[in-house]
Formats: structure tokens, C-alpha cells, sequence
RNA sequence: GCCCGGAUAGCUCAGUUGGUAGAGCAGGGGAUUGAAAAUCCCCGUGUCGGCAGUUCGAUUCUGUCUCCGGGCA
């Protein structure tokens, strides 16, 4: 005694795209591990979307803490996760952490560097003045004080525009020497083990989401997002709103289109969703792969997600033994 | 049965005064450092419904057939 080494306490990563079938294997490995499941889901923190967000019944840290009208960032997240995954160490158990929200994930496992917080007044400046002179002005005038970041932004992407100057106008440093900051990993005191879960093929992902998203109009999302949209007062542009599913919904609600292409649209909104989410993905290192069949049994794993197999397994029995043979 | 419209990309449609065609949506690929379910970038060959005729050349004009709308019986 004593003279064993502490071992790092596991981290257990589960990540996808959306409707691949994480809720279910999240939930036998906390019950398995003895765990708890911590949400990596920028939309499911927010109170008020259920039904649309596929919100699990089981419980999760990290789900329901937000008003609609509030917003949620990656700092945020990673700050609130490390917290709760020392307490849940502390409990003597296994956080997991569960979503498809790809930079939350990278922003936890590398971490962020340490430059101003988002500032909401000069982004509605710099959205004031977009809109009159539109966004190749001001990644023009990003271009003068930051050209790296300008020459690795496109003239059109508003986001990343808003933010790289947002950065320099509120501490007068450039986004691209903050970004010379190499952080330390948030996550660097735990044995991290990352899973991946996916449909080998296309299309049942997309079978899968055209289902679920039918059992969601069935157990009333075009109800919730009324509600929604009455609480928010019909402002369209709030994070909450702009989610998959609700933006539809929401656009057939104010008279745009019928029910029937809203739902379309929906649908299709999820797929392009899977798709980004999928590009993560793909070039994601350190993850093992469990591809599942139309059945949702493994058919494949391994370290990418052009790994083949012809396995017929549950997924949670090959997460566990993947666990025991994971390298420390 | 007759008359009128249609038939072009997976879908909705534009177009070619005859030189084999292009938008939106869908789909695919990519990017991603405090809004990320967000935001942004790139990718368009398809018997132009079938057959025949006119023509150097027909998806385009003509005939005919098939199918889909609508109208008249």
C-alpha cells in the first residue's frame, strides 16, 4: 500500500452526431460505470425546449440551465464542466460526457486561451453597422488591425468577423496573438477516453431523423415552439430560437409556410446539422469509433470512421470492453 | 372521345429567335478558439418523355404516341 501510483480518475467522452444513438449508450454506461452524465449540447441547456431538442429523461448535468432568452458559450461550458466532473470525482464516480456540440468538446479537451468574454453591446454595433454597410467592411476594416485572422476569415462570415474585431476593440490585442496562447488542456489531470457513435451509412442516419422527428411533432413540438415563441415575444434571433426544428416551426407559426414544408424544412435542417457535425468528426483524433447497422447494433469499430467490420454487437457491450483495453 | 396546358437535375421550375442547358431547394465536401442545433465557403452531364420527320445539326420546329393536369362531352 502506498506505494501504488494514484491513477487518473477516467473521463469518458461520448460523442456523434444528432439521433445516432448516444442518449441510450450514455445511459448503460452511467448505469454500468456507476456515472453521471454530463450534457455537451449548446441547446440543451435551455429551459423550454424538450420535445425539439430530444431532451433525455435521464438525468444530466448541464441540461435546463438557461432561460431561452439567455445565451450559453463555449467558455461557459468549459468552465461549468471541469467543475462538476472534479465533484463528480469526488463522489467517488465517473463523469460522462455526452453531446454532439463539437466545439464544446475540442474547447474542454485543448482549451481555450485565456482573451476577453463576449460583449454584447459592441456586438450589436458591429450588427448595426454590418447591416448598412454589410460584412466585407468590416473585415476590411478587421484587415488593418488583424490580417491573419482577417486572411483566415471569409468577407461574409459575419460570426467570425463580429468576434475577431469584438476581441480586438475590448482589450486592443488581435485575435491572432491570442491565439498564439497555447492553453493548457482542462481536462489534463484525467485518463480521457473518447468515443464515437454513428450510423455507418448515410442513410439510416437519415431514416433515423426523418422518425424521430415525426414522434416529436407527435408528442406536440409545433405546441412547444408556440409557446416559445409567445415566452420570447417573437424574437427570432435569440440562440434558443434559431435551433433545429424550432427556426421551422417557428417560420410556419408567422404565416411562411404550411405545416407540412416547415416540417420538410425541419428535417432537412437536422440532416445538414449530422453533416457539420460529421466533419468534426472525420477529423477528429483519438476517438474509437463504434458505427453502428440499421438495427443500432455495432457493425464496425475502430480508430476512424472508414473502419469496416461485419460485427453484429450492443453498443454499450462494446464500449465496455473498448474500456478495458483503452490505453491509459 | 374531343379541346387546351404540361413533360428539362432527386424536387420546383427557367431557358435555348435550331449549334446538346441553369437557378432555387435537396444532396455532397470543407471551415470552425466565449452565439456553434450558430455562422460561412466550395461542388451542377442531365437519354431536355418515346419514336419518326424537316435540317449540315433538333432539347428547341413538325407529326405521332405515352403519361399528368384542366375543360367539354
Amino acid at each position: 500500500m502506498g506505494q501504488r501510483k494514484a491513477a487518473k480518475p477516467l473521463l469518458l467522452c461520448i460523442m456523434g452526431p444528432t439521433a445516432a444513438g448516444k442518449t441510450d449508450l450514455a445511459e448503460g454506461l452511467a448505469q454500468a460505470l456507476d456515472g453521471e452524465l454530463i450534457s455537451v449540447d449548446s441547446t440543451l441547456v435551455y429551459r423550454g425546449l424538450d420535445i425539439g431538442s430530444a431532451k433525455p429523461a435521464y438525468p444530466h448535468h448541464l441540461i435546463d440551465i438557461r432561460d431561452p432568452d439567455e445565451s450559453y458559450s463555449a467558455a461557459e461550458f468549459v468552465r461549468d464542466a471541469v467543475r462538476i466532473a472534479a465533484e463528480i470525482v469526488a463522489r467517488g464516480r465517473v463523469p460522462i460526457l455526452v453531446g454532439g456540440t463539437m466545439l464544446y468538446f475540442r474547447a474542454l479537451l485543448e482549451g481555450l486561451a485565456a482573451m476577453p468574454a463576449a460583449d454584447p453591446a459592441l456586438r450589436a454595433t458591429l450588427a448595426a453597422q454590418a447591416a448598412e454597410q454589410g460584412w466585407p467592411a468590416l473585415h476590411a476594416r478587421l484587415a488593418a488591425v488583424d490580417a491573419v485572422s482577417a486572411a483566415a476569415i471569409h468577407p461574409h462570415h459575419s460570426q467570425r468577423i463580429s468576434r475577431a474585431l469584438e476581441v480586438y476593440l475590448s482589450s486592443g490585442v488581435p485575435l491572432s496573438v491570442w491565439h498564439e496562447q497555447v492553453p493548457a488542456s482542462p481536462v489534463e489531470g484525467y485518463r480521457v477516453v473518447q468515443l464515437a457513435i454513428c450510423p455507418r451509412e448515410r442513410r439510416v442516419l437519415h431514416e433515423r431523423i426523418a422518425l424521430r422527428f415525426a414522434q416529436m411533432m407527435e408528442q406536440g413540438f409545433l405546441q412547444e415552439v408556440a409557446a416559445l415563441r409567445q415566452r420570447l415575444d417573437g424574437h427570432a434571433d435569440l440562440p434558443a430560437a434559431r435551433a433545429v426544428g424550432y427556426r421551422q416551426l417557428w417560420r410556419h407559426l408567422d404565416g411562411e409556410c404550411s405545416l407540412e414544408v416547415a416540417v420538410g424544412q425541419g428535417i432537412a435542417a437536422t440532416r445538414q446539422l449530422a453533416k457539420r457535425q460529421m466533419t468534426w468528426l472525420r477529423k477528429w483524433h483519438g476517438a474509437y469509433w463504434l458505427l453502428t447497422n440499421a438495427a443500432g447494433n455495432v457493425c464496425a469499430t475502430g480508430e476512424s470512421e472508414e473502419s469496416v467490420g461485419d460485427l453484429d454487437e450492443n453498443s454499450l457491450a462494446c464500449a465496455l470492453k473498448y474500456l478495458q483495453v483503452s490505453p491509459t
